[in-house]
DNA sequence: TAAGTGATCTCT
DNA sequence: GAGATCACTTAA
């Protein structure tokens, strides 16, 4: 096991909350500097009301039905960035929020103050596209790890909005 | 507490 | 084509 490890598909392609948990202190690298991932929230499959791709693939939603590893990037409220990453099989739409970092909590201001826009929709986490993810060797244990509802998803009703999916570092 | 902001989706 | 919605932030 190599420190410094670039995060590939084949950890992207678990389930999406295991994935969701483990991203919890890895490192968002962009420009040159690395990030340590504080807060994530998990978008799971067909059924989950609170997820984009819960009423079928559309223009937008394309790249959660794809293969996991890629950045799906899309606006919100007319000004607003989300950063996610595509996890799960093919077929299966899930991605996982990444809301986040050491120093930078929340989505937008994430994606404001690292330069991410939806030019990289679509493309690999990889240094190829400027914008990955690293195993540097943290482990952050689970009684250091909260987990509490996602949030701004009440649209969903209470059984999809209360199900603890998001998971963040004390 | 509410406005800002515009792409996307769901009807006509 | 029109209208509603929205995985948020900031200023008040």
């Amino acid at each position: 096991m190599s420190r410094n490890n670039i995060l590939q598909k084949d950890f992207f392609e678990q389930p999406t909350l295991v994935v969701a948990r483990d991203l919890v202190g890895k490192f968002l690298v962009r420009n040159g500097k690395k990030f340590m991932i504080t807060e994530v929230e998990a978008y799971d499959g067909f059924g989950d009301k609170a997820s984009h791709a819960s009423r079928g693939e559309t223009l937008r939603n394309k790249v959660m039905f794809g293969e996991a590893g890629r950045w799906y990037v899309y606006l919100v409220y007319g000004m607003h960035n989300m950063l996610n990453i595509v996890t799960g099989p093919e077929k299966y739409p899930a991605a996982v929020l990444i809301r986040g970092v050491e120093g930078i909590l929340g989505p937008a201001r994430l994606t404001k103050a690292l330069e991410i826009d939806r030019s990289m929709n679509t493309r690999k986490a990889s240094p190829e596209t400027g914008l990955w993810i690293e195993d540097r060797g943290v482990v952050i244990p689970e009684n250091r790890i909260k987990r509490t509802p996602r949030v701004g998803v009440a649209y969903a009703g209470p059984e999809w909005s209360q199900k603890p999916w998001r998971f963040v570092a004390e």
